[in-house]
DNA sequence: CATTTGACGCCAA
DNA sequence: TTTGGCGCCAAAT
């Protein structure tokens, strides 16, 4: 059995371009409803390449943070947006 | 092994 | 409505 943070990272690997998910919705998927903070924390310290983990953010609807800087991260999620409106 | 950290979430004022 | 504080869990130190 995988640890915590590899189910949480393969939930996230697989969200489909133009969509986003909450850090709860995640920790939900994960089984864990309640370790939204560890949903956090396990991406920011194991951020990998594969893990389109600019695609979480917070339940308000905040952009909440970004390893490789938010502002990048909302870059990324308009422009995924934007493909999913050409569709 | 115990304590601190941390990309959060919800409630109260 | 907005701001502040408390609660929560897994991983790292």
């Amino acid at each position: 059995m995988e640890k915590f943070s590899e189910k949480v990272l393969k939930i996230v690997a697989k969200i489909p371009k133009g969509k986003v998910l909450t850090y709860k919705k995640v920790a939900g998927m994960a089984g864990k409803p309640k370790a939204y903070r560890t949903i956090g924390n396990i991406l920011n310290k194991n951020y990998n390449s594969k893990i389109p983990c600019h695609r979480v953010i917070r339940s308000d609807g905040s952009l909440g943070g970004y390893n490789k800087g938010k502002k990048l991260k909302k870059i990324l999620l308009q422009k995924e947006v934007k493909f999913y409106k050409s569709v």
